[in-house]
DNA sequence: AACCACTCCAACCGCACACAC
DNA sequence: TGTGTGTGCGGTTGGAGTGGT
């Protein structure tokens, strides 16, 4: 014979706390402890289940709680963290000072994921997804990326892009490759691997899926990605800064963020 | 001003696990 | 070992808020 479950009894209120019951649940818990969540709504004089206090409490009442808006650098952490553990909310809230897990899973939820899968990747894995689909917005903030390297219509640098005949990714130089327009004005060219198979290099940092710009010249690579285009990066702010003070064909690394990144209030906004 | 669509997040629900007996 | 109980966790929901038309 099951337990029935701990809030069904009748009678017993629901939804949205009034002040007065939180007062009552956080004066009973300062004097007394939380004791046995099951006792306490009895005991502190509250008309609520205990499963329904010990939410209250551990999700809003507690005094270490931090309110407010996520920094990058709190996303970057659930990013990684995430990419690790997966949706182990409560372990990833247990590597965030003052965030719960609910608060954790609700960013993830309407944000986090969001920006994943807009990106193409997949939320689940945080690989890139395999499908042309799944990765045409990708390609469409390439192509964005592309326009700001000085080329003009995004959409016609998009016909440019060919397949590599490397069958698969296996380091950083393996990853999308755009050549900027030179000074001699050519045109760009674009090589995409034909596989977006993701490489993890550890367990803990992987080559990322940014796109790289470089001149036609053998001057090395820099990075002009987005910050989040990476989730696996271990610091991902200061990709972000780097970024910033990058150029690319005139334009600041700031521009090459896609534009769907740059109305997101989560962005880190450059001087 | 009214309506609609969409986002966000507090709160609920049900399952799983640990533990006591 | 089986059962009941308490708690934790992750998924989901519903309503308030907001922006667009």
């Amino acid at each position: 014979m099951g337990r029935p479950p701990a809030c069904d009894e009748k009678g017993l209120k629901k939804g949205p706390w009034t002040p007065e019951e939180d007062q009552k649940l956080v004066h009973y818990i300062q004097k007394h402890g939380h004791g046995s969540w099951r006792d306490l709504p009895m005991l502190a004089g509250l008309n609520r289940c205990g499963k329904s206090c010990r939410l209250r409490w551990t999700n809003y009442l507690k005094p270490d709680i931090k309110r407010g808006k996520f920094s990058l650098e709190e996303e970057q952490t659930i990013l990684n963290l995430h990419s690790v553990l997966g949706n182990k909310w409560s372990a990833i809230a247990s590597h965030l000072p003052g965030r719960t897990d609910n608060e954790i899973k609700n960013l993830w939820n309407t944000h986090l994921k969001k920006k994943l899968i807009q990106m193409g990747f997949d939320p689940a894995t945080h690989r890139p997804r395999t499908d042309f689909f799944a990765a045409l917005p990708h390609l469409l903030a390439l192509a964005n990326l592309i326009g700001h390297c000085g080329t003009g219509d995004s959409m016609n640098n998009l016909f440019n892009l060919r397949s590599s005949p490397s069958s698969s990714l296996h380091s950083m130089n393996d990853l999308p490759v755009l050549n900027s327009q030179s000074a001699s004005n050519q045109p760009l060219e674009m090589q995409m691997p034909s596989s977006y198979e993701q490489p993890l290099i550890n367990n803990e940092t992987s080559s990322g899926f940014g796109f790289f710009c470089r001149e036609e010249s053998s001057s090395p690579p820099f990075m002009a990605a987005p910050a989040l285009s990476s989730p696996l990066m271990t610091d991902l702010s200061n990709v972000g800064e780097e970024s910033s003070t990058l150029s690319c064909g005139g334009s600041t690394a700031a521009s090459f963020w896609p534009d769907f990144l740059l109305d997101d209030p989560y962005m880190p906004e450059f001087a």
